[in-house]
DNA sequence: GCCGTTTTCGGCCCGACTGTTTTCAGTCG
């Protein structure tokens, strides 16, 4: 069992019993659970039962579980509920809107049981005749559905990583094997992956297969032929196996990488030149020129090789047949951390550990941003607050060596489109991190106005998640990006690029067009935990889809650079 | 169900706001 099939278990235990009306507080036992082992960086079971129940959130109770379900599998409790609540109920409450009591109410008024029936209902105006319904509540289930099918039933890059990387590992302990990796969309890092596609190079193929057969997530084989294997895994996530001999890999490589379309223009091109492409290699005629390495493949067509994250057809080829790739940015070009949070709002972990894990990462500098005072259910600073949690890092920048520590705030853009604390407080910050978080449904106008003030502020240094998109949950809001690119680009304001999994915000188009205008971007986790710190690959990964370098990024220069680039 | 310089109970980041009501569920992190 992998973490997050542990922490699944415990998230629909906790979405049953929240619809079953239980003890709130025993449900969100069950949720803290459940994002303490996503967020671990240790397989479970290389933990002692007693180490179990030092985890946050974790007591005696909850340790056992996690014994029984890395032991059978499962949990007697979760199939106990799933008798006693209908399926399909699940998927209702995480519609933003619902929640297990309008959950209930529907199914019960309505026998709406799934997502389907839910779109039926809405589209023809019977959910805002409920009691406690309305016509606004409706249209916003519409858009919600309409959010979540964008990204289907991907998953997440972080979480398909953690089944990457076990399945590696596991596979190239096979006999006779050769190169193991993860071609797709998962290697071009994309922010979510359909499913995992895997090559092997090996002698004989039998082990190979056999092996992932064995690979303990595996929950059912779909197909299996003499080149070609399909399993699913009980998370539902499907990997697709493809063993080729070593002459080939670097082509099969290649071709399962894709893109598609990247494919196709490499294809193009290679035809210009008199040659053929396939997964097998480069071809004159009959004679295979390359097929051993992908550098092969790019210069039997006259290229540098390209980075994966690259290859969506955007203009790559162009930029490599002139010798122009960027020089994309990589996880240590970065010295800070410009945004986390800690015990003094929604933060797991203190000033102290926060310093400890960031001094372990390497960085010169971070920035503590706890929320301001709006924030209420996140218990947001206000200017007294404020002012003593900056003492507070003060007095601990004394004691810390080789790291400086900003003192910031997340600083909420409040629904009129003032600021959440006074100028005069804002005005002691080292760095002020400008969100929203409310009235994100508001109209076009008034949320790129909200955007607009903040950025003209002369406090404020950078946007926080400047779209609110959670992927596969919840859009963006409605916001003019290219009026807040120009306005950034006028005020020296930075956006961030968010590195929070769920979040990637913004996003590699996005990031693109803002590269184009010449806005500066920050690239933070967001940290909520010390093990929240380690998001920042992904981050990473998203500025490499849209060619970023580290001259690109605000955080990659050292202290003195980076104080120098933000506005007065 | 977890947690404890408040240990074996009684708390649990819990308040403003929205849409819907006329008392309340759900949303924000």
């Amino acid at each position: 069992m992998e973490n997050p099939e542990v922490a699944q278990v415990f998230e629909e235990v906790a979405d049953l019993l929240d619809i079953q009306d239980e003890n709130p507080f025993r449900v969100r036992a069950y949720r803290n659970a459940a994002r303490t082992i996503r967020d671990l960086a240790a397989p479970l079971a290389q933990l002692s039962p007693e180490k179990l129940e030092d985890l946050n959130g974790i007591g005696k109770d909850l340790a056992r579980k996690i014994t029984t379900i890395l032991e059978t599998g499962d949990l007697p409790l979760r199939q106990e509920l799933r008798k006693q609540v209908p399926a399909g109920l699940r998927d209702l409450i995480a519609v933003p809107g619902l929640g297990p009591k309008r959950a209930q109410t529907l199914h019960q008024r309505l026998k709406i049981g799934s997502l389907d029936d839910l779109r039926q209902a809405a589209e023809k105006h019977r959910i805002r005749k409920l009691r406690g319904f309305g016509a606004k509540t409706e249209e916003k289930i519409v858009q919600a559905l309409e959010g979540r099918e964008e990204t289907g039933r991907r998953v997440l890059l972080a979480e398909a990583k953690v089944f990457a990387d076990a399945v590696v590992s596991h596979l190239r302990q096979a006999p006779g094997v050769g190169q193991v990796e993860v071609a797709g969309s998962f290697r071009r890092h994309k922010e979510t992956v359909g499913d995992l596609d895997l090559l092997a190079t090996c002698r004989r193929v039998g082990p190979v297969m056999d092996r992932l057969a064995d690979y303990e997530a595996v929950a059912e084989v779909l197909a299996r032929g003499k080149t070609k294997m399909s399993v699913r895994l009980r998370n539902g996530l499907q990997m697709d196996l493809r063993v080729v001999p070593e002459a080939s890999y670097g082509a099969a490589l290649q071709y399962f990488t894709g893109s598609k379309e990247h494919s196709i223009q490499l294809r193009r091109r290679a035809l210009e030149r008199g040659l053929r492409v396939n997964e097998y290699g480069v071809f004159r005629g009959k004679r295979r020129i390359a097929g051993r390495t992908e550098e092969e493949i790019y210069e039997a067509v006259g290229l540098p090789w390209i980075p994966p994250e690259l290859r969506e057809a955007r203009g790559e080829f162009e930029l490599a047949s002139k010798g122009r790739l960027p020089k994309l940015l990589e996880l240590d070009d970065l010295r800070g951390d410009l945004h986390m949070h800690t015990t003094a709002t929604d933060g797991r972990a203190s000033l102290e550990e926060m310093v400890q894990g960031a001094k372990k990462r390497g960085y010169a500098y971070i920035a503590f941003t706890d929320h301001s005072k709006r924030v209420t259910m996140a218990r947001g600073l206000d200017a007294k607050r404020l002012r003593q949690y900056w003492k507070a890092i003060d007095k601990l920048a004394g004691k810390v060596n080789g790291i400086t520590l900003l003192k910031g705030v997340e600083l909420d853009i409040l629904e009129d489109g003032r600021l959440d604390l006074p100028e005069d407080v804002l005005a002691e910050a080292d760095w002020v991190v400008a969100s929203i978080h409310y009235g994100q449904n508001q109209p076009r106008e008034k949320i790129t106005r909200r955007l607009l003030n903040a950025i003209q502020s002369p406090h404020v240094h950078a946007i926080g998640h400047p779209t609110g998109r959670l992927i596969g949950k919840r859009k963006g809001y409605d916001v003019d990006l290219e009026v807040v690119f120009q306005a950034a680009a006028d005020y020296g304001c930075l956006l961030e690029l968010n590195a929070q999994p769920d979040r990637l915000d913004l996003d590699d188009a996005a990031l693109i067009a803002a590269k184009e205008r010449g806005v500066g971007i920050v690239v933070n986790t967001d940290a909520h935990s010390v093990e929240e710190l380690g998001h920042m690959e992904f981050g990473v990964y998203q500025a490499r889809r849209a060619g970023l370098e580290a001259r690109d990024v605000a955080n990659t220069r050292t202290l003195a650079q980076f104080r120098k680039l933000l506005k007065r």
